[in-house]
DNA sequence: GGCGGCGATGTTACCGGTAACATCGTAGAG
DNA sequence: CTCTACGATGTTACCGGTAACATCGCCGCC
């Protein structure tokens, strides 16, 4: 071990600074012959200084590769320039193009995107929203409209602080407490069975995800049977496939519907999601199962792989994209127009879905009629 | 316009902090009748604190739902608890899995990641780089080992400023700038170039990817083509797909080796990755080109889908998890051994491929041997 | 009984920026 | 020519934590 300094004379000699070692804008005031805080507004507001001082502290910064920390400058500002999300998947390309379009539209106005996911739990979400609060976020945006009661306390805090929340992917009327951009997946639960029902199916199942916190599935699910059954001379139900790959997850649930003889128990499936649409559908043309002539299918999410298959797999497209613009767009608004009005700004965007016909729920009896 | 109290009286009387709002350490510490430092201690190092006193902050903390300000606690330890990464896209599955392995292996550790994606653009990789290396990273990620030189600069910088920097997925025998967690592109071209030759196929073809700055695909490619001319009456050649939708533009490229008689031009294709591939097989089966009769067919990658379709496609297995979960022993044993001793650490780490056969590489004579 | 050691807590200074106000020089107005 | 407004830059304090060292009380040991 080596022995401590605890004279206070050789202590003062060696000041024995904290500093992390990276260039500071003290090092690049000193080189351009100025202070800290012109070197400051240089980097924030370049017009207001002077040019020719302007390029002595540009020659500093480039010489030395001076990089500002934001940890100090968030700090000192209040601001962090930060937005967060979190979402239930990355992987998912759903909500990565919802993503992608929240990324582009803050990435012009300076901010950056500090990014969760939950994997569809919403413990881990409660997590995931305690540790970028932390990070002081000038925003938040959340995925869906179901929380753990601490979660929900804490984005209610953090709104009340003045800080814009927002749920992404969910709309629902009868619930407001907080900012939502999305759609009402009741609606498209309704959709799709009016679709089916409208092209001649009498006999529907709706195959929900495995995904037991995948709110948004179930909702469509429930308002599936639920319109269903309100046709006359239509039944209905629901049924959960394998927690498995959904592809495979798929195939199995086509498989359980068949009736001894090898011949579809129903005549249409609904499925959570296009990929377990995808699975059903190759199964049906392994085994010899005509779509859509036998059953019908289709799914949700409008995966590039649905419109390869089978000539197509009927679908619904969620906004994807337009999800992730929406709440940069509403973000920005929220942010401008300060903490005081944004409480009660627009406190509700609903957005649309657009049905997307193709093969695999084409009529039952060959259609004359075009279309 | 109010006017500005300039009299230092007046501001003495009123010396308008610059709060941001939410609680700090100082209320906790005062609701508890200690000062900030033992709060702080009990924060991060709960046994050292009595536990009467444990008890006061912890129900100070429950009270108020305090949450402490990350950036504050950087800025001052030096230490930022921060690992970012860079892919070039997020949503690519296969980057996800990367992902998620390097999040999972960092979150044990206490370290959360800061996650950017450039778009296989290696201009945004560097604008990337220097935003994520604004907020001091303990470590920092990239994908692949070709980099602008200004971010190869910056690289070098944080490295030699004692921050681990990893190239992910690449591995390079004769490149040992930074330390390296993947595998040989070059040799997995190989390998794919071999196994179709093995499989009786003698005019081969390489389809590479429309992504322009997709390096890695290229470099199989070009070994593809390489080694399979150096077989005795093989030929090979590359051809690039359409930058379109991945299925689209392998069933274009698919469509585009037909000869007038509508027989493929070749006996085998080897494709950037899976999805073209995928999209090769489906216009197959519509043309009546038998698989893997009339054309073998192989992808990169190993995507779900490439499971499902027509008896399955032969691909490579990346060790996508593998090389996240590779990344994150890294540098948690780079961080572990200090910025001294960690420079020269294991300079590279190189993983496996695995080659996945399955029928659409089936030999091309009806195979009489079990396999 | 004095003293070293240790556990619990406090004091002081500092991390690297920015806000708010102050100062200084100069050009245009009166 | 003096006053004022304004542009350019500086001074001071502060954001909310943590490092390093200091202090204090108590216990056990020689």
């Amino acid at each position: 071990m080596t022995a401590r300094l605890r004279n206070p004379v050789l202590a003062n000699a060696t000041p024995r600074r904290r500093s992390h070692g990276r260039v500071t804008l003290q090092q690049i005031a000193e080189a351009a012959g100025v202070t800290k805080i012109t070197v400051s507004r240089y980097l924030r507001e370049p017009q207001r200084v002077a040019s020719e001082t302007a390029a002595r502290i540009a020659a500093a910064i480039e010489a030395t590769g001076y990089l500002p920390n934001k940890q100090a400058g968030m700090l000192a500002s209040g601001r962090s320039k930060i937005v967060a999300a979190i979402v239930p998947s990355i992987a998912n390309s759903v909500f990565a193009e919802t993503v992608q379009g929240l990324s582009e539209g803050l990435q012009d106005a300076g901010y950056e995107l500090l990014l969760a996911s939950s994997g569809y739990s919403i413990d881990r979400e409660e997590e995931q929203i305690r540790a970028v609060l932390g990070w002081s976020p000038d925003a938040l945006a959340v995925t869906g409209r179901h929380h753990t009661p601490a979660a929900a306390a804490m984005l209610r805090a953090a709104r009340d602080a003045g800080t814009p929340v927002i749920e992404m992917w969910d709309w629902h009327p009868r619930d407001a407490n907080f900012v939502q951009v999305g759609f009402d997946h009741a609606a498209v639960g309704r959709t799709m069975a009016r679709h089916l029902v409208d092209g001649g199916r009498r006999r529907l199942l709706y195959v929900d995800t495995g995904v037991t916190e995948d709110f948004r599935a179930h909702e469509r699910g429930k308002a599936f049977v639920a319109a269903a059954r309100a046709y006359r001379g239509v039944s209905a139900q629901a049924v959960t496939a394998p927690p498995d790959d959904a592809f495979e997850a798929g195939r199995a649930v086509l498989a359980r519907t068949l009736d001894t003889d090898g011949r579809p128990g129903v005549d249409a499936l609904a499925f959570a999601n296009d990929n377990l649409a995808c699975g059903a559908l190759l199964e049906a043309q392994r085994r010899g199962i005509a779509v859509p002539r036998d059953v019908a299918l289709m799914g949700f999410g409008d995966f590039a792989i649905g419109r390869q298959l089978g000539g197509g797999l009927t679908t619904v497209r969620p906004p994807r994209h337009e999800i992730g613009a929406q709440v940069a767009r509403t973000i920005l608004g929220m942010l401008q127009a300060g903490p005081a009005s944004g409480a009660r700004h627009a406190s509700q965007r609903q957005l649309r879905c657009a049905l997307v016909g193709r093969r695999s729920t084409a009529p039952a009896e060959p259609a004359p009629l075009a279309g």
